[in-house]
DNA sequence: GATGTGG
DNA sequence: CCACATCAACGCCAT
DNA sequence: ATGGCG
């Protein structure tokens, strides 16, 4: 007799509250949340497949948290990789999610938000780029749907193509194929051209400011999405009211899109019939040159970022 | 959700 | 045995 | 060790 009560076995793992709500303010049970992953396994799988994965847990009456350790007492068959993290100093036993089971279990473990690296664990190239756009809070999806324009015709400028999916929250995520591999750094050379172009061509609607006070409204186009850092995988949830779905779209269903209609509880039936994330990929185009040239010119926001925090302090401090 | 604590 | 507390992230890099 | 940000 186990102790806690287990409502359901899949795949040989143990589902467990099914009937609660899946977090405080979720509105949709921890079982839609279930059944959403195993409806979309097939789909979602691929994108984490050798990724180093990164979660987002939420609890009733917690606050989601971010995970990126196999927590001790995972199963022995879920496969980790150890990547050091410098700022703390100490080894990072990141899961990798292979199979149905696995991805069951971090259902279970009330796991939302699947959030895999850009680049396999290992790699030191990229055969692509990807374009994250963030509207201000409180901005109706027109606007970044608005943004997402000028960064298209930046792109196709240069020759390349975009798939677009809904990010799940506000946002959007373009990803764009490269027919030759592209060293790391170079591929965050080629995001921040990019994202500075696309800017540059629509400066009411989008920017590139690191800093959000100096956004003045407009669409964040972040620069900084490559590498080692995660993105939301296509078709994962995400710790907001009914679970919204980060959805791939067609350029030509995106302007009247409602990223709303795309919850755990609408996805599963949406999917018959609709072309896949991979299969919305465009075929692979040759980045240009020209395009790390102005990149490595463009600095690493982050840095003017934290100059700016530090000055801030110094001022509120002397102020007060 | 899992683990460790101490009553 | 149960009740309860505690935990579950990173990097960017100049100063 | 910090800072802003996702
Ligand atoms: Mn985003
Ligand atoms: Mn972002």
């Amino acid at each position: 007799m186990a102790r806690r009560q287990v409502d359901e076995v899949r795949d040989g793992v143990e589902l467990t509250s099914l009937d609660a709500e899946a977090f405080d303010g979720a509105g949709v049970t921890k079982r839609a949340l279930l059944d959403h992953l195993d409806a979309v396994a097939e789909l979602l799988l691929p994108a984490l497949a050798d990724r180093p994965l990164s979660v987002v847990r939420a609890r009733p009456g917690q606050a989601p948290f971010m995970q990126k350790n196999l927590p001790r007492g995972a199963p022995d068959w879920i496969p980790t990789v150890d990547v050091w993290a410098e700022s703390s100093q100490r080894t990072v036993h990141y899961p990798l999610c292979h199979d149905r089971r696995t991805l069951l279990w971090f259902g279970n473990q009330r796991a939302v938000e699947f959030h895999p690296t850009l680049v396999p664990h290992g790699a030191t190239t990229t055969g692509e780029l990807v374009i994250d756009l963030d509207p201000p809070d409180g901005a109706g999806f027109e606007r970044v749907v608005a943004a997402a324009h000028p960064v298209r015709a930046a792109l196709a400028e240069l020759g390349l193509a975009a798939a677009v999916k809904t990010s799940g929250a506000t946002g959007l995520h373009l990803v764009v194929p490269l027919s030759e591999q592209l060293p790391i750094d170079d591929a965050f050379a080629a995001t921040r051209a990019v994202c500075a172009r696309a800017a540059a061509l629509a400066p009411d609607i989008a920017t590139t400011a690191f800093i959000r006070d100096d956004r003045g409204g407009r669409v964040f186009l972040d620069p900084t999405r490559a590498g080692g850092a995660t993105l939301a995988a296509p078709y994962s949830p995400r710790a907001r009211p009914s679970l919204p779905v980060s959805f791939p779209l067609t350029w030509d269903e995106l302007d009247g899109a409602s990223p709303a209609d795309f919850t755990v509880g609408t996805v599963a039936g949406l999917l018959d019939g609709r072309p896949t994330w991979s299969e919305l990929r465009p075929a692979p185009a040759a980045l240009q040159e020209v395009l790390l040239t102005e990149g490595r010119a463009i600095p690493v926001p982050r840095v003017a970022a934290m100059h700016e925090g530090k000055r801030r302090k110094r001022a509120r401090e002397r102020g007060a």
